[in-house]
DNA sequence: ATATTTGCAAATAATTTGCAGTCGA
DNA sequence: TCGACTGCAAATTATTTGCAAATAT
């Protein structure tokens, strides 16, 4: 069906059943840093078998094998999102839309981190985006 | 009683009621980033007709005020700190301990947020801590 | 008195778990 | 056939809400 998300899965280890594909595809064609509700809600309509029970498996398995990563900038539900690089996120109190923000020139490092092993780092900016302003 | 709770709370335009003084002093004596349920825990053993609701009540308030800031580095609780400056969270995937970073040179403002309204900024690192290596 | 605060109990919402049915090698 | 995957229903957990009792000005 779809090489990419075929070849994204079996590379990270899991094998790319339909479920699991349909989910992929979704985060790849929506980078808007889906909740596990959402992603049900949408793709049951096409998949009207699909349990929520499946979408939480299945970003739960996406996360361990890296394939996303959680944003945790909302207190009452994870999103995900698609791309695992280092990048922040703005969430905006106005519409509550979670933007991108690629740094160009921000590194994350700091001396007073000697000692620790750092595996994930995650940025959140709150406020208001430039279309709520 | 405690001279610097009743002018923090006073200053924030709290009233220093006895639960909250409780709260807010027991988030300056531990830093440890407690969560609401285990404020509740901890002081319940000293004020037995204290509620959760109450515990929830209370930190709502002082995070409105602004004089404590939420932590959002765990998937299923938030955590909340004393200390409103802006600093780095790191959370050790070992001994689930969250650690303060206290930079020393970072700057967090970065040219891909021009346009955005900033009014928080937060910073989590996930790994292993120096003791648990 | 009157407004605010507190706290119980019930409601809500996100997530997890147990388990049975299904699918594919 | 066997192990992995899916999905329903029930359980769990954090948080919120409604409301009545207590408290303070």
């Amino acid at each position: 069906m779809n090489t990419f998300v075929t070849k994204s899965l079996t590379e990270h280890n899991i094998k790319p059943t339909f479920p699991r594909m349909k989910i992929y595809e979704y985060l790849m064609e929506h980078k808007n840093h889906p909740s596990v509700d959402s992603v049900y809600q949408e793709l049951v309509e096409e998949i009207p078998t699909l349990s929520r029970t499946t979408v939480y498996n299945t970003l739960h398995l996406f996360l361990e094998r890296g394939l996303v990563q959680p944003i945790l900038i909302n207190e009452n539900e994870v999103r995900y999102d698609g791309d695992t690089t280092v990048h922040g996120h703005f969430m905006c109190r106005e519409c509550g839309v979670i933007h991108d923000i690629f740094f160009q020139d921000l590194n994350l490092d700091d001396a007073s981190l000697d000692g620790f092993q750092v595996e994930q780092k995650q940025v959140y900016y709150n406020g208001v985006c430039p279309q709520c302003k």
